[in-house]
RNA sequence: GCCGGGGUGGCGAAACUGGUCAUACGCGCCUGACUUAAAAUCAGGUGUCUCCUCUGGAGGCGUAAGGGUUCGAGUCCCUUCCCCGGCACCA
């Protein structure tokens, strides 16, 4: 017999496959032909940093077992591939190695394309699409001009998060601890002109959705979380002195009556007008000028602090002038910007009323009666909690209480329930190079007009200098920058900040259904066939991005009739982390571990199956080596013992020989965990265990069942070796053959072994004719002369009786 | 603080709806075979303690800790501890 030589087979089989074209798969031809049992298997697209690391392995050839899985059972099964190829980390590896960013880009995913090849992934390479393509980036623009007709792409003034060392605005979402996610540097506040888009009209959408989807629980949960939905009421406070409205959000009407002071954001566009004219107005200045130089972290650790603004709001319930300050702990961000301040029930403004001396009155007691006066906010919602100092409404339980208020509030013009949200409008200007232009021309005359669609696309222009000056590189270039306006033909500028990637990644899985259609982003009929996917796979670092984004996005064009549904991903699941050295295994942490090495010693079939064995695919694991080797092992042994099955055992079955029976339970095991259990590692363990056991009779009557079963079982983990055997066993092309069905009779046995207890502990086990009654079994048990040492001529109490399982005598 | 997930051998982990002495499968380790030797390969062993008539056998204790439900709990309930992740000045 030869070895098992993986660097021989494996480039065999790759190559079969590519010539049989094993794994493309085309779109219907007429509606007629669709296939029903269509299937859409898809994994975040990778950032094309360099090399595939571990994680990258966990996270394909799991969609690889799912792709074969599928496809054995009959579905027609779209698996595509790209790359998330325009982005911040490409430019600054070109400004650091001096080369253009599109050269990296296309040199590492021509890397990274062979590293897929060679590790056997059945994908359809003929719909690869790239984010930097002008073919793929010309559809991203046309979108957002479609989104930007419908006034859900706008621009306004806003505060973003700045990264100083990135020169660059930062999404809320890769702000961590108020810092860049990116270099670590502080963020800062500032107030630019930017392009948003308007994700927070979609809010309830989002959330009321989630009902329709197969995902994680943790997931949900972190999107819910991220949308912050809550219920409350607005309230108007008044100030008389300047004819003004001021409205607040809150959560708690139930405590106006003890709302003792109002507070502004430093932002707030009324606090100069507020200001203006008291004796406080120079302080109330350099108050919101001290502020608007501090960091978000500062911002957020910092002591509170605030100034008065010398005017007063009137109460709406108590009438009373409450005093007006301005402080920074309050976000302009959310709500109104403002808030009443009820320093008797919330924590936060307890803290400003100590260090300012402002009047503290308790309106909410709890049902044991007052509680301690000095002891800070009583903010936490109570059983059986009332209102007290609230005129008309003292007594009235607090939930009542507040829907009374806001009742009262509302016949007086003075408010109105309310919801508010966490979610801010998703920012997606980028004052960086590498990323979509974005299609918009500013003429002095007709203000921001579109590029033309058949103008499209607007092509990224070569500029001289990639390195971000607070200004956009593209702007650099001025015979790019400078066009005549589309509308009246004189000089227009052309917009020069770039698109975030996640815009790129938001409608990706469009385009691959349709990814050579150049009359349109895709055609409507064709993703309707396959979307939505019904497998997606990647990290749960993307709940908050990437995953909110593209619902988002295909809530707009559903409703702007470009696609029929309304949910981009039917059912979700997340691989863990590969860790190495504790930390998640990424690019931008430097502590990457590539499969290329292991896959030039042991071969690709025993990395692919070796990190699934490693553990449940779900949970986080610790990146070694060591265990690689018994994979490897098990391959060769497999090697072995089949190919001296497929020599020497005899062709005839045996219907119920022991191996037959261990090879239809194992059938039964893998198909149970990878179509229902999605376990991927446990598959591997049981068709170790069948190979062990035709181990130790190779020669069997049924050895040669028992070997055919194990090759089709692993099939979707080592598709190579599992070919080259299958073609040894005299059978052809192991990747379109069904996917083995156990044989149900066979998995019941005629006898069980019957486990006997005595008070719940086992004493003895049995092996009993399957059809044997209950009186019978019991008997049987007590005649066990194990049983009878321990009954020890005790009365027996109780004999419970689990069919085909057990029998515990309690005495 | 709030919301999720998790704690099982020396290690990665099994045990799917409470029911076959919990620890499958693999790693590591130990013993043996083959070999001049090593590697590779193959065979066997491997939670812990106690006892016995000791090439074998019997029993106790063991799934973070404590309590509960049940004939029976790693699995269900309560309390506590620890680890990981998300959110957190969001009114």
């Amino acid at each position: 017999m030869d070895r098992y030589e993986p660097q021989q087979i494996e480039p065999k089989w790759q190559q079969v496959w590519e010539d049989e074209r094993a794994f493309y798969i085309s779109n219907p031809e007429s509606p007629e032909r669709a296939d029903p049992n269509n299937f859409y298997m898809l994994e975040m697209l990778p950032y094309p940093s360099g090399t595939l690391h571990m994680g990258h392995v966990l996270n394909y050839t799991l969609g690889d077992v799912i792709t074969h899985y599928r496809r054995r059972n009959g579905f027609s099964v779209l698996r595509p591939m790209g790359f998330d190829s325009f982005g911040l980390p490409a430019e600054n590896a070109a400004i650091r190695q001096g080369g253009h960013p599109r050269d990296i880009i296309e040199r590492n995913i021509e890397h990274i394309r062979s590293e897929m090849r060679r590790l056997g992934w059945a994908i359809d390479w003929d719909r690869e699409a790239s984010a930097h393509e002008p073919e793929y980036y010309r559809w991203t623009q046309w979108l957002f001009l479609r989104f930007y007709e419908a006034g859900h792409a706008y621009r306004k003034e806003a505060p973003v998060n700045w990264c100083p060392k990135d020169q660059t605005v930062v999404a809320n979402e890769y702000v961590i601890d108020g810092r860049c996610e990116r270099c670590g540097t502080p963020v800062e506040a500032r107030n630019m002109e930017q392009w948003f888009f308007r994700i927070t009209a979609y809010a309830d959408a989002l959330l009321d959705d989630h009902d329709q989807l197969d995902w994680p629980d943790r997931t949900i949960a972190i999107q819910k979380n991220w949308i912050g939905r809550s219920e409350g009421a607005e309230v108007v406070f008044r100030v008389e002195d300047l004819d003004l409205d001021l409205p607040v959000f809150t959560t708690r009407p139930d405590t106006l009556f003890g709302a003792t002071f109002f507070v502004l954001a430093p932002e707030h566009p009324l606090v100069e007008r507020l200001a203006a004219g008291t004796e406080r107005e120079a302080d109330v200045r350099k108050y919101v000028r001290h502020t608007a130089g501090r960091s978000t972290e500062e911002r957020e650790t910092k002591e509170k602090d605030g100034v008065f603004t010398g005017r007063y709001a009137v109460n709406p319930a108590t009438g009373e002038p409450i005093p007006i300050w301005v402080a920074d702990y309050v976000l302009m961000e959310y709500g109104t910007g403002a808030i009443m301040a009820v320093p008797a029930h919330d924590e936060r403004d307890f803290a400003f009323a100590e260090r300012y001396g402002l009047p503290v009155v308790r309106v909410v007691e709890p049902a044991d009666g007052g509680a301690d006066e000095t002891e800070g906010a009583f903010s936490a919602h109570t059983e059986g909690e009332r209102l007290v100092n609230s005129g008309e409404f003292s007594g009235l339980p607090a939930p009542e209480g507040a829907a009374r208020i806001v009742d009262w509030l509302g016949s007086h013009g003075r408010g109105r329930p309310a919801v508010s949200y966490r979610l801010r409008d998703w920012s997606f200007s980028r004052q960086r190079y590498w990323g979509c232009p974005i299609p918009i021309i500013y003429c002095d005359d007709c203000g921001p007009v579109p590029v033309p669609d058949e103008d499209l696309p607007v092509l990224l222009p070569e500029v001289d200098d990639y390195q971000p000056k607070g200004k956009p590189p593209l702007a650099s270039n001025e015979e790019w920058l400078f066009v005549p306006c589309p509308r009246c033909g004189t000089v227009g500028r052309r917009e020069a900040d770039t698109m975030d990637t996640f815009v790129d990644s938001s409608w990706y899985f469009l385009r691959y259904c349709d990814p050579h259609n150049d009359q349109a982003a895709f055609d409507r009929s064709i993703v309707d066939y396959w979307m939505p996917v019904d497998q997606y796979v990647g990290g749960i670092d993307h709940a908050t991005g990437h995953l909110l984004y593209s619902r988002f996005f295909v809530k707009v064009m559903n409703e702007l009739g470009l696609v029929g549904f309304r949910e981009p991903f039917a059912r979700l699941f997340h691989q863990g982390w590969v860790r190495q050295g504790g930390a998640k295994m990424s690019k931008t942490r430097g502590n990457v571990t590539g499969p290329d090495q292991l896959v030039e010693t042991h071969g690709a079939d025993a990395v692919r199956s070796y990190i699934l064995f490693m553990g449940p695919a779900d949970q986080d694991m610790e990146w070694t080596e060591e265990g690689v080797e018994g994979i490897a092992r098990f391959l060769r042994r497999l090697w072995r013992i089949v190919n001296e099955t497929a020599t020497t055992a005899p062709r005839e079955d045996l219907a119920d020989g022991a191996l037959t029976r261990k090879a239809h339970a194992t059938i039964a095991k893998v198909t149970d965990d990878i179509g229902r259990r999605f376990q991927f590692n446990t598959p591997i363990s049981a068709v170790m265990e069948l190979v062990n056991e035709l181990g130790r009779d190779p020669s069997a009557p049924d050895a040669r069942f028992a070997a055919e079963t194990a090759v089709s079982l692993i099939q979707p983990y080592a598709p190579h070796i599992a070919e080259e055997l299958w073609q040894r066993l005299g059978h052809e092309r192991l990747w379109e053959q069904p996917w083995p069905v156990a044989d149900e009779a066979l998995l019941e046995r005629d006898t069980f072994q019957l486990v006997i207890q005595v008070n719940g502990r086992v004493r003895d086990r049995l092996e009993v004719p399957a059809d044997l009654p209950e009186a019978e079994l019991i008997e049987r048990a007590k005649a066990s002369p194990r049983v009878q040492a321990q009954l020890d001529g005790k009365e027996i109490r109780q004999a419970i009786v689990v069919p085909r399982k057990l029998v515990n005598l309690v005495v």
